[in-house]
DNA sequence: TTGACAATAGACCGACCGGTCTATAGAATT
DNA sequence: AATTCTATAGACCGGTCGGTCTATTGTCAA
């Protein structure tokens, strides 16, 4: 496991381990946590089952919390993304949700915030889910909000600000 | 069934209809459509299965249909009742939105919009539930339209500011 | 009283759920 | 070549899903 010969040397990306997560988010945005069978959550990655308890022993609920993690994590690189590059930061932060929302109507409408409907589904039962959300909501806002200020806003104004534009675009999926 | 003896003249409420319904709409807030399963919900509603088929036929999906539409008639009454009454209407909507919120956290954040829920489960097949919630999210706006006119706001404004008003408070029950 | 019909009650069913388990294939180490 | 460990593969299982079907009860009209 420590040395390895045709990959990085640290991590392995394990393409299906990495299939399973695209299928769940696919899942998530179009249906939900409870909405999606196992079976057909495999077929979609074209995996058979055996495959999913090896790579998350802790099976479907697992498999979310890995997923919602790595969409948080996409979701704040590419906020990063636009500090380092973009001039004006508050338009090219603009243009990123244009595109987010033209993904959306691309799709009819079927895929929304992956995030918001296991947000919504999940019960305080689902303490691994939940922590995980929490943690992501947490981890956008504020990266959000270093946009905001370095685009010359005020810190204290700047994350009132980030809270009110991801709960608005999370309100705007639900209605679409 | 044209005359009625002990009930009002032409609708009778029919109790355990009306706790299908309860039980529904407390089930779309907590854990969204596909979360709960029948048994679950019959529990709740202190019904036998029978029940639930004889008072809709369309089964689970019917049942949310009308839940869906009971929810929005119960809003919209509620924001006309502003209409009416109240000298300053803008006042009188953020107490209403702040009640809302104080029953959302008074639950622990345990019961959300049930609108927003099954709005994010529902496929495009899921066309009765669709269309219900499409009208839901239109009727609401437009009320809330309404109220924002009324306390001087200019109509093409209003409509605007409504949809943001509804995005907005959706997108935060998302994250709590 | 009797007949008709709405409402209640729950046994029952096939399908599918998420999950476990055993068997095989493949790569790396010795 | 033998061994070891990871990854793939899918048969299999008990439980629960949503839904149907057959009584039984209650309530009017005749």
């Amino acid at each position: 496991m420590s040395t390895n010969s045709t990959n990085t040397p640290t991590a392995d990306p394990t393409p299906t381990r990495d299939r399973l997560i695209a299928a769940m988010r696919d899942a998530l945005q179009r249906k939900g946590f409870h909405g999606v069978g196992l079976s057909e959550l495999l077929a979609n990655a074209n995996a058979p089952k055996g495959v999913l308890y090896h790579h998350f022993p802790g099976g479907k609920t697992e498999l979310a919390v890995v997923t919602i993690n790595t969409i948080v994590v996409q979701l704040t690189a590419g906020l990063q993304h636009i500090n380092k590059k973009a001039t004006n930061p508050l338009q090219a932060l603009a243009v990123w949700m244009g595109a987010a929302q033209k993904s959306l109507s691309d799709s009819g409408y079927e895929k929304g915030c992956p995030l918001a409907t296991i947000a919504l589904e999940s019960t305080p039962d689902d303490t691994a889910i939940r922590e995980a959300l929490a943690a992501g909501f947490v981890a956008i806002r504020s990266q959000l909000a270093v946009t905001l200020e370095q685009a010359g806003i005020e810190a204290g104004k700047s994350r009132q600000l980030a809270a009110l534009i991801v709960s608005a675009y999370e309100g705007a999926l639900v209605q679409a």
